[in-house]
DNA sequence: CTACGCTACCTGTCTAGACAGGTTAGTGCC
DNA sequence: GGCACTAACCTGTCTAGACAGGTAGCGTAG
C-alpha cells in the first residue's frame, strides 16, 4: 500500500507533532511554504491540514496560520479523564496496583479491532485503581504497540495509562459504551465485591492517527461509584 | 453566514438521506452526475461526499459508486434523545405501558430538588417502554407542575413524556449520573428479570426556564442494553 | 457454454491557478 | 503620538482537466 503525498504530508506533521519537534501553540510552516518543501500543489498541502485540524492535532486561523493544538481534557461522562486526576480532585488519595503488564498474542476480536494480521501482539495490562484505599475501577486495557511502543516499560502505579497515552498518542476519537453488569469473579475479588454485584462496564476504544489506539474495560463497582455528565444543548 | 457550494451539496444529499428520499443501500448519484445537477467541479462534489463518508452517513466504493450506509444503533450518553425515536432509528418498533400517572405530595428530597415548599405537589408518571416488545427501559419521572401543567392530560402511550415535555419546556440544561444498580423488585417484575439483576440506572435532571422541571429515573436492563457516545475532542 | 478482453463508468488523487476574506505590520499623514 | 491606509501573508474554497486503479457488463473467440 503506498502513500499518497497528501498522506505522507500529514503523516510528516503529526510525526513532528508526535515527537514534539513541533511543540504545544508553535505555528507551523504556511502551505504555501509546505508547496515548496513537499513539491505539491497547495490542494494537496490544504487537504493535508485540512484533516489534521479535524483530529485536532492542529488548529487554523485564517489570515494567521495554522497552530500546533493544546492537548486538552473534557468534562462530562464522555469524558477522557484521568482517574487520578478525579481523585484528586475530590481531594483524596489516589493508589494503583498493576496486576499485569506484558504482551499478549491478539486473538480474533483484537485483531479486528486493531487491524492487525493473525500472530500479531498486543500490550496489556491490568491496574486497580483505589481512592483512599478504597478499590474505586478496575482498568483492563490493550494497547497498540505501534503507537505507544515504550507502553510496557512505564511505571503505572506512579502515572496512569491514560495520562501516558494521552501524551504519546494524541486523541482523535473516542467512542463508549456503557452498561450494567455483574463483575466477573475475578475482578469481584480484587475489588473486595460480593460476587455478581452489579458493576458499571465502561468500554472505552480511543483513535489516535486514524488507528485504534486502546481498547479499555472499566469496571467500577456499582455500590461505589457513579458517573455523572452534564451539558448545555447547542442550537443547531 | 452563507453557505459554501460543497457545504450546500453536503447538506442535501444529508437531508435527503434523513427524509428517507435515499433509502439505506440505495446508490446515489455518481460524482459526474452531481457535477451536472449542482454546475460544480467535481473536486467540489468529491469534498462533500469525502466528508459524508467520514461521517458515515454514505459508503464509498471504488469502480461501483457510492451508497447510503445502513444506520447504526447507536445512544447518545449524553444527548437528550426521545426513546421512540431511538427505537425507530433502529428500525424496530417501540411501544410503552404506562404504570402511574398522577400527582404526588413532594417529599423532602424532591422538595429540595425542585425548591417547593413544604406539602406542594408534583406530577408522576411511570412508564415501560419495549422495543419489539421486549421492555427495555423503566422510566419513573418526577415533573414540575409550573413548567408543564397540562403533564396529567397527556396520554404517554402515544407520545413521550420526554417529547411532550421538549415541546412544552424548552430545555436549557442537562445533568446526568449513571449507576450500576440490582434492580428493584417491583421494576425487576415489570421488566421481567430476574431479582436483582444488573441495571443501568441512569438518573436525569432537565433544567427549564432556569427551574428544575423534570427529575427522571431511567432503568435499564444490563443484559438487553448498552449506552453508547462517542465524541471529538475539541480544542476550543 | 466458458473464458477472455474490451469498454464504460466509478472513485481517489493531483495540478496550477484563481478569488475571497481575514490578519499583521509597516508607512505616511495629521 | 495617533490614525488611516496599504502591502504582504494566511487560510478557505473553487475550477477544469488529468491520470490511476478498480468494477461491471457485454460481446466474441474458443
Amino acid at each position: 500500500m503506498t502513500e499518497s503525498p497528501y498522506q505522507a504530508i500529514k503523516r510528516s506533521i503529526a510525526d513532528g507533532i508526535a515527537s514534539r519537534r513541533y511543540s504545544a501553540g508553535q505555528v507551523l510552516p504556511s502551505e504555501h511554504e509546505l508547496c515548496r518543501t513537499f513539491g505539491v500543489a497547495r490542494m494537496t498541502v490544504n487537504r493535508a491540514m485540512r484533516e489534521l485540524a479535524a483530529e485536532n492535532l492542529v488548529r487554523r486561523v485564517p489570515g494567521v496560520g495554522t497552530f500546533v493544538a493544546e492537548p486538552v481534557a473534557q468534562s462530562g461522562l464522555v469524558e477522557l479523564r484521568n482517574i487520578a486526576d478525579e481523585i484528586a480532585e475530590r481531594g483524596h488519595r489516589h493508589s494503583a496496583q498493576v496486576f499485569a503488564l506484558g504482551t499478549l498474542v491478539a486473538d480474533e476480536v483484537a485483531r479486528a479491532l486493531f487491524a492487525l494480521p493473525a500472530g500479531a501482539a498486543l500490550y496489556h495490562s491490568a491496574i486497580l485503581h483505589c481512592e483512599n484505599g478504597t478499590p474505586i475501577q478496575y482498568e483492563d486495557r490493550l494497547v497498540n504497540p505501534a503507537l505507544a511502543p515504550d507502553y510496557l516499560r512505564q511505571d503505572f502505579a506512579r502515572m496512569t495509562p491514560n495520562e501516558y497515552l494521552v501524551q504519546v498518542a494524541p486523541v482523535q476519537e473516542v467512542a463508549h459504551t456503557v452498561q450494567a453488569v455483574a463483575a466477573p469473579p475475578d475482578i469481584a475479588r480484587h475489588m473486595g465485591l460480593a460476587p455478581s454485584e452489579p458493576c458499571l462496564l465502561v468500554t472505552r476504544r480511543t483513535w489516535s492517527r486514524d488507528r485504534l489506539a486502546a481498547f479499555t474495560k472499566l469496571y467500577y463497582p456499582g455500590s461505589r461509584f457513579v458517573l455523572t455528565g452534564r451539558f448545555v444543548p447547542s442550537n443547531r
